[in-house]
DNA sequence: ATTAAATGATAGGAATACTATCATAAATAA
DNA sequence: TTATTTATGATAGTATTCCTATCATTTAAT
């Protein structure tokens, strides 16, 4: 038996619900593999609904625009991510044990073959990593937050703070520092694969350098923050 | 007397040199203002010339495409933030003290009474928090990129990363910390204004806990480094 | 079997993202 | 000074994007 996961999505963010229908789901597909495909600026609904079979109205009875889309791809993913952590770091009582897991979590790439559902898990990391900050790099981002739009985000950011902070309870810093590695796990990995000079991984472009990056980065600031910067 | 610094712009980024004539320095004066306003997706080139008292053919006569023009504006600003920071640590000899003085020209706001010309610094340092990333998270990076379009950045990151190195020349992720400091320094800025609970400063949003976080986890890297990693 | 809901098909409108043309004004060179 | 290049203004026009509306038809629920 394999058992599905199902992610609660915020009801703002769609007009009608696009996982209760066929057409729904090859929207969020086909949506994921167009964006992958040519980006997010030249992604319309008009193209996606050829790729779909239907017709640009169609799409527009489940989402309002395509911004609503790429937040809803986004949130989902969040969602997905955190179960995922949730899942990975279950039995591990050693909370930097379980630090590094997620740092590996969050900087691996997802394999093809663990794709679920009609939402391919790969092509949707590789969309956030190039395109997931436009969900929230917007004028109305005040807005789309009061909505609960970045509450996946915002929750994933805040269960790896605890671990942070269960690492080491006198950090000062903890969802800075969490917010810091999502994103950076994200950004070196666009940077090594687009604009490798911003690294030091261009020549190898081995995720396992970004880890071994991120792992440096955060536990020695946790080690060594329980005393007085020396500088 | 009071110098005027003028920053070599690359030629492929505009059709006609917008600093050659009033009209091209108003293109660049408003379009900051207008970004700043209303964000960049809302931007178009018909407001601008209604804004400037122009038509859309006169200012697609300077940049072919928006895009082009936020590029150029990033480009400006990071050649521009360069030469603030070679200026602002010109006789300083300890690199961590240089370092330091960098981590707070990254995170601190531009004063308004330092503008030079017609580009606003403080809007630009705002549209860069904003809207930065765009100009690179895009399918044509790898063009743009071949274009020399983000030397600029790429040339501010090595300057970090020599100073990186400096301070400890063990230090295994020089470039990578340098366009994590970049980064960070902007994003928890934005983040602490819109979407507080990603950061640990959402209570006072004060620049100068920013700067002590990034400044936590530059040197606390700095320091251990040196040594293998205990955990 | 009746009603409600979802889809398909088509139309159309406002705004965006351009390109082209021509006349005029301003700057430069002969 | 005149001749000539160059920059701008004014206007038009096209393809695409973004979105709303309408109506017939199919599918699902009661």
């Amino acid at each position: 038996m394999k058992l599905q996961l199902q992610i609660k999505m915020n009801e703002a963010l769609f007009l009608r619900n696009p996982e209760s229908s066929e057409l729904g789901k090859n929207i969020l597909k086909h949506s994921v593999q167009l964006i992958y495909k040519g980006g997010f600026e030249a992604f319309t609904f008009k193209k996606l609904a050829e790729v779909i079979g239907t017709t640009e109205a169609g799409i527009y009875r489940y989402f309002e625009n395509k911004h609503k889309l790429l937040v809803y791809l986004t949130a989902w993913y969040w969602g997905w991510l955190e179960f995922q952590i949730n899942y990975q770091t279950n039995n591990i009582e050693d909370p930097i044990v379980k630090l590094k897991k997620v740092i590996n979590l969050l900087a691996t790439a997802v394999k093809d073959d663990e794709q679920t559902g009609y939402l391919n898990e790969s092509l949707l990391h590789q969309i956030i990593i190039a395109e997931g900050s436009k969900a929230y790099l917007t004028k109305q981002v005040g807005e789309d937050n009061k909505q609960q739009f970045f509450k996946p985000y915002k929750d994933l950011c805040a269960v790896i703070g605890v671990i942070i902070s269960e690492c080491n309870p006198a950090y000062k810093y903890p969802k800075s520092l969490a917010s810091t590695i999502i994103e950076m796990a994200h950004f070196q990995n666009f940077f090594m694969n687009h604009l490798p000079s911003l690294t030091d991984f261009g020549n190898t472009k081995e995720e396992a350098e970004i880890i071994a990056f991120l792992n440096n980065l955060v536990f020695s600031s946790l080690e060594k923050s329980a005393v007085e910067p020396r500088v």
